[in-house]
DNA sequence: CTGAATCCAGATGGATACTG
DNA sequence: CAGTATCCATCTGGATTCAG
């Protein structure tokens, strides 16, 4: 019988499946820039954001944002002003995101330094 | 005088700049899932990660190999029998990745619920 | 100010066939 | 078995212009 290896395999697709779904939810050249970059300051405004993030179009951040947006991981405010100014900010789940980024950006020392400096 | 800002923004900067480092490294669309296909196993041959990571072609195997390869996340071992079979193996700093992995897999269970199934 | 629309070059990646 | 080479469709993303 071969059950367990079976599912072995099974919790190893899953696994893959998941890291799939985040990596989905992340992917894009400016995504966690972006995240990091309002959640610094908790609300951004779209022209702050193009600052921040250095290289990004507006074309593009306003597709990541939108995507971003369907992630369910920031939200959109249209303010009243004149012209009128967008606000992003993060929701709580986009908040969860957090302590993955503080680990990537840990190995991204690391990382960095085994590669060049050493 | 500004400097609590333009320190607060020189660490923002940096911590943008290592999380892209490491996202450069795990970028491209099949490294994650190979990387967990050769963990997962200890060792794996060229045509069993064929066979785990599903939908990826030998072409863009190879490829990506090559990128982990030189990342210095996997290392390349050619057995000499007939006809030849090659190892792939985690080195000991592909293996620091499997924390991140697993954080990753778990929020994206979390993340895929609350956009599908709710 | 916050985008959307258009145009276009270059990168990405699949299918297939071939080599040692 | 473990790749490499070639062809080709699609995607990505920058620059620029336009709109509410």
């Amino acid at each position: 019988m071969r059950c367990a290896i079976t599912e072995f395999q099974q919790e190893q697709k899953k696994r893959m499946r998941s890291v799939q779904d985040a990596m989905d939810a992340l992917n894009g050249k400016w995504k966690i820039a972006i995240i990091s970059s309002i959640c610094c300051y908790g609300k951004r405004r779209f022209s702050d954001i193009l600052n921040d993030v250095e290289g990004v179009s507006n074309r593009m951040l306003s597709k990541e944002l939108k995507e971003l947006e369907l992630n369910q991981l920031v939200t959109r405010t249209v303010l009243a002003t004149q012209p009128i100014t967008v606000e992003y900010e993060l929701t709580e789940h986009g908040n969860t995101l957090q302590t993955i980024i503080s680990e990537l950006s840990g190995w991204g020392i690391v990382h960095r330094k085994k590669i060049t400096g050493k």
